[in-house]
This record gives structure tokens, C-alpha cells and sequence, in this order.
DNA sequence: AGCATTTATTGACGATCGTCAATGATATTT
DNA sequence: AAATATCATTGACGATCGTCAATAAATGCT
């Protein structure tokens, strides 16, 4: 199952088998069957993941409602938030929607591999680089589309999330509640 | 005025005296006055910016309105969205608030300086992860917090924003109307 | 200082959303 | 297949916000 991962890192700067078989090496894969906690509020995470199959979802707790901010996919990393300063505890939660099987990284794996071999460095700044370009896409998204606009941008660019995502949990990520959610839905069928 | 960007990037990793006189080489330092851009919506960006003094926003213009998504202070670098991919229309547009005094750097010149001088690859990824851990804190603020939850933040956090800045980009700042924001500032002073 | 322009406040009103509750549909379990 | 639990839809209602308009306050200009 490593290889997924390798095979992904591979596509972006070709591995050397000494780094191959470090990375086998090094990084555990788990099985998480559904709605398994990768990470819950308050816990201090010294490990990210990669998700070879299945998904999961980040949240926040807020007046005990959860709010999902972020879907992820095979081959996406789910960043742990903060991982690049000092432990501190999470203010969100990681938690797989299916069945899933995910590879391990802890910090200190991440640590020797920037350490030992360069490429690292190299793959790590073009996964920030994609990070950042998400994350300013979600902001921009936040600030000039209301939930209907997302919604249909989900629709249009991301059906997999659309099908294999709870509505409850789609309609907390556009940022209204399940009912109105409802409601968009109707209006976009109406029209 | 390029020793206020030498002696801030120094500040996170001392500079050779090579690598001073480069920046003060290449980088030139530009004033503007009140309400002139740095970026208008839809040019393609080749260069990015560094606030020496005075401050600027990044805003959305939708359906006519602006929609402040950023304030930059002093020391602040202005982030060209996406310019680590390919050079796109943007989406936004920068602009000064107050008479500022701005470092200029174009992207041939950042690149020059990656490939010249190993410190700024460290430099950069700094500055990637500090740019990284804003946004977060953006994005967990739009998803946990009201306008109201927002605006207390501000007071709190960044009282040289709420001094420094006009009401009505505080509104779209936080997510409301200036009426709006008017109304919660009453709601506080009452409390 | 006085005038003009910009910005902030306040009021009224309509539209939209969240909440609560009930019902309907779909999955899951036994 | 029936029973149960989970999820989606619909209705009603109150609260909040955006808009428009008017006024007040603050700022900038000569």
C-alpha cells in the first residue's frame, strides 16, 4: 500500500530506491473503519497522514455543532494544522466518512527525511505551495460566494465529494445548515 | 529604506554582506499615495511587495461591492496569490490605504535571489509557513466565529487595524455591511 | 475657520437563514 | 423481510442581516 504514496511523490520528482526503501521503511499504513478519529480537538498530534483510499473530514466543534472544513481524498495529505511550529493542542478534529487506509508520518520521520535527502525539502515546498493555493481558494471562496455558489461550484468541480459525502456534512462545509442545504437543492432543481 | 526589508529578513536569518547588496541592488522602493494600487483585478502580477511603511488591502470587487479579504502592515509581505504557479488574471486587487512606502520585488528577481543564494530557499519557506498559518487562522475564523466574534478579535488582537483602518473595511473585513458593523459596535459599548 | 466631502449612525422594511418539529425516505441490522 | 436507526425534506416562526434613505459626525481642503 506504500506504493501509492511512493508512486504519488514519484510523480512529482522521480525517487531513488534508497529513498523508496526509506519511505517503506518508515511509514506505517493503518486501516480506519468508518467515522475512526485520526485526530480529536485538544489532542497534541505529532504525526499527518496520507490517504491511500476512503476519506475523512476536518472539523471544528463550535456550540457543540460540528462544522466540517475540509474533505479529503486518496492521494491528498491531510496537513496537520500548526505542524510546522511547536506542539500545541488541536482546535479541530480528523475523522475518516468510509472505510479508509491511511500512511502514518510522524514528525520525526518528516524531519530525518528533509534531513537526509534534499528531494524532501524540494517535495515538501510544492505540497505547501498546493496547500497555499488551496487554502487561498477556500478563503476567496468564503468571501465572494454564498452557499448556493459553493454548492454548485461543488457540483460542477468536485461531483466525487458531492456523491460520497453525507449531505449533513456538505451542507456545514458550505456553511448553512442541513435544512437549507435542502432547500438550495430544490431551488437549483426548480431552476 | 531597503535596510527596513534587509534588516527584517537578517531578523530570521543574518545576511551576508553579498546578499545585502544584492537586495539593495535589485529591489527598488516605491511610494505611493492614499488609494493607489500595487495590483488592479484581472492584470497578470509579475512582482510582489513588502510594506516599509504605511498599509495596504487585498479585495474582491462582487457584483460592484468590495470585499476586503487582507489588511498588510508594516513589515508585512504583500503575497501575490498563485505566484508559484503560472501567471494568471487575478482576482483581486491591492491597494494602499494610507501614503506608503513599498519594496518592490519582481519575480525574476526572487527567483535570482533562490537560485544565487541558498539562505533565501530557508527564507522563503519562513515565510510560506508563517503565510501558511494566517490563513488557517482565517479559515477557522470564518467557520467558527461571527461577525461579531470577529470584530471582538480584532479589538483585541489588532488594535493598530482597528485604529488604522476606515469602519467600512472593517465591515467587509469581518463579513457585514458598515450598517451592520455600526450595530455591533453599539451592541458592545452597551454590554 | 468655514465649506465640502467622506464616513458613521440610525430607522424601517423585506428577505434569508437557523431552529424546532414532523414526516418521508434511505440504510443498516437482526 | 421486518424493524430500527440514520438521513433528507418540508413547514412554520422568529431572529438577524442587507438595503435604502435620512441624518449626524468627522475629515479634508482652501
Amino acid at each position: 500500500m506504500i506504493q501509492h504514496l511512493i508512486s504519488f511523490l514519484d510523480s512529482y520528482s522521480p525517487l531513488s530506491r534508497e529513498e523508496k526503501e526509506y519511505l517503506e521503511a518508515h511509514i506505517p499504513i493503518q486501516s480506519f473503519s468508518k467515522n475512526e478519529f485520526l485526530l480529536k480537538q485538544d489532542e497534541i498530534s505529532n504525526r499527518f497522514f496520507f490517504i491511500i483510499n476512503g476519506c475523512a473530514r476536518m472539523f471544528y466543534t463550535v456550540d457543540g455543532m460540528e462544522k466540517t472544513a475540509f474533505f479529503y481524498m486518496e492521494k491528498d495529505f491531510v496537513s496537520a494544522y500548526e505542524r510546522f511550529t511547536k506542539q500545541v493542542p488541536s482546535k479541530h478534529s480528523i475523522q475518516t466518512i468510509e472505510k479508509s487506509t491511511v500512511a502514518i508520518i510522524s514528525v520525526e520521520t518528516a524531519q530525518n527525511l528533509l534531513q537526509r535527502f534534499p528531494k524532501f525539502e524540494y517535495l515538501a515546498r510544492v505540497m505547501m505551495e498546493n496547500e497555499l493555493i488551496i487554502y487561498q481558494n477556500i478563503i476567496s471562496s468564503f468571501i465572494t460566494q454564498n452557499a448556493e455558489q459553493r454548492y454548485l461550484h461543488l457540483l460542477k468541480h468536485r461531483p466525487d465529494i458531492i456523491q460520497r459525502i453525507p449531505q449533513y456534512h456538505l451542507a456545514t462545509y458550505v456553511g448553512v445548515s442541513p435544512e437549507t442545504l435542502s432547500r438550495i437543492r430544490k431551488r437549483i432543481l426548480m431552476a
